[in-house]
DNA sequence: AATGAATGAGCGTTCATTCAT
DNA sequence: AATGAATGAACGCTCATTCAT
């Protein structure tokens, strides 16, 4: 049996009534992943909390790690989505205040479901990657790598590759590490202070 | 009954043969765990490996976790073996040339036994915190914040811990993707123009 | 986590389906528990025995434990249900033969099934509760104290609480011997002479 | 091999230190028993209890069945002694006081050690024989036949082995449940009472 | 399509017992 | 004789998955 048939849902969402079984599912995992942990989130109550079958549970995934694949996938989209939104407006101005509204922007993108973000993180094996270029980053890399070919002009001589990848992977452990493990540094009056230095970083880096 | 006493092995190595043991099992356990996945690592499994009866293992370390723990711990201090090494010998350099040495010596300690290492980041649960502040950083990070408050004259005023921080974090986070996630990075010609890009975005942040 | 959610059957045996299953498997376990002792009964041959899949089993009854103690309900369950009959018809007469059929009916309950009996108040811990005011003989306790209530005036003035107790106690004590250690007091001729001394100690203690 | 040598103590306790050392061992058996209860009482943690390593606890004796036979073997003779002190200074009185001194000997025997006896009782197997005419109502028995043979004049024309038999028993179980299930049928004023009882029950159909 | 009863491989762990030292 | 490290059979139990209804 092929193997990435097992990682898949199984339907195409054609149907609206699949769609919002997917939907439930999905979102039942999360929530017992949440309330209980990976190791003691199990199908069935995961079906429980879906309010299905356990049997209809694997008419729409294939195995427990779909379940938990597709919760990752939903979770690095609504992340992307933040970043995605900010980029646009962003993409007009000039580096430094980009730099700071980005910085901003990934502190909000960890907060989107911090709870969640941190079971993945740290229970959810292979879940890991999530901060990871070949993870949510993948997007957040894209999307970097294309503003600084359009502001290039205001960089000194890089490799814009490699430099995307610098800004992306170094921007993405540290509001990570500052939303998931060391919350107080982002207490009130600290928010600025890190957003700061972070945006330093970055910038002086690239320009 | 105590919680941690589930987590820490079970007899002080005080004796040559309880010493050994020990080894022996922390290093089937790493073996199994690279050859078989966190998921497919089992007690018996390990036991096997070390050829050491089940009970023999539980004599020694009263859980799979407390195992898994120990090679962690292990690597940990592996990676932080390499780091100390080198910091002893580039503190009495200039920041320049010492920024650059301690990324090259990131980029070794993450070489120490890198097939270990994305296991443990990558599957085994609780572990993501090996890169983590709370994680193996821990140990480098007071490394560097010394480093930092010794050479102060050649920074910029700042924060210290806040810097600490923010050059242990970007370059664990750049130095690990590239060696675990990214090795075409560092592919002969490329090692020193990653090299240098990461000093780089160290060194100018802290000038 | 509920200590006594451990020792009840999960489901109620609402429907037909269940409640055959939870029959099967009680069945199942007195038959383990005669044939090889509550030592070697184990949940693994007690679904065997049923003709079960372990998982079935730990869907019924949530741990070894809650399954004997469903045997032992039965086996009291079973074993008053003689008592009851005969005492309904049993209320009107007089002491003296009151007494000689209940005496007679109590070795009668005992041989209902005296193998299962015999494991239950040898082997298995806290099940010796079985004959025991705490045990089946509360229930046998109630009706004889319920019939001394009613047949007041033939007995001497005495406190009929503890003249119940008296009389239950070492009438199951008795006939528990007789059937299940000393079975040759129960021999054809015997038994005439065994209900008879028997009977003579309560009725005597009574009047 | 020879089942039996598996139920008694290795060694003739011919020297003093073998004697020494069965004796600790019982005791610390007896101890753990009482502290943990069957279930969690084992061979390592016996040996623990007694100072003694687990080589020559199973020096002494070869099984943990053994080792709790000898428990209640000692327990047994401790009744036992209990019981006979009081037969030898009862021997002369007649009936009536002689049963009164009886009963409240029995309730002594069993407060030897009641939570031992308890443990005994009803956590472990087959030990429940304890209160049995296989047990240590074996002796009793023993003794009071013998007293019944020698007052037999004042008695009614019985079957003096079936009168034994019926007065051990009952008595036996009677004080056991006091003692063990209803301690609070002993309470102060409470006791007397009881004793009358029983003392009632025996006397009454012996005479 | 939906259900949920049934399955059983497989795991972590215990503990009576052995035996090299 | 004494030690205690080592053994490994065996057990209770979970949970991903299947399939008859």
């Amino acid at each position: 049996m092929d193997k990435k048939a097992l990682l898949t849902p199984r339907k195409t969402a054609s149907q609206q009534r699949s769609r919002a079984m997917i939907e439930v599912l999905v979102e039942a995992t999360a929530r017992v992943l949440i309330k209980e942990g990976f190791d003691r989130a199990n199908t069935n109550r995961i079906a429980d909390e879906a309010g299905v079958s356990i049997g209809s549970l694997y008419q729409y995934f294939p195995s427990k790690e779909a379940l938990v694949i597709a919760v990752i996938e939903r979770h690095k989209s609504e992340m992307v989505d933040v970043l995605r939104g900010t980029l646009a407006k962003v993409a007009a101005l000039p580096i430094d205040s980009a730099v700071r509204e980005l910085v901003k922007t990934m502190i909000d993108a960890h907060r989107v479901n911090p709870d969640l973000h941190r079971v993945l993180v740290e229970e959810t094996p292979r879940a890991g990657r999530i901060g990871t270029i070949d993870g949510f980053d993948r997007e957040f890399y894209t999307l970097i790598r294309a503003y600084l070919e359009l502001r290039k002009a205001e960089l000194r001589p890089m490799d814009l590759d490699l430099a995307a990848y610098i800004c992306v992977s170094s921007t993405e452990a540290l509001t990570h590490g500052a939303v998931i493990d060391s919350p107080e540094r982002l207490n009130d009056g600290n928010v600025q202070a890190f957003v700061n230095e972070v945006a330093t970083l970055i910038t002086r880096y690239l320009k």
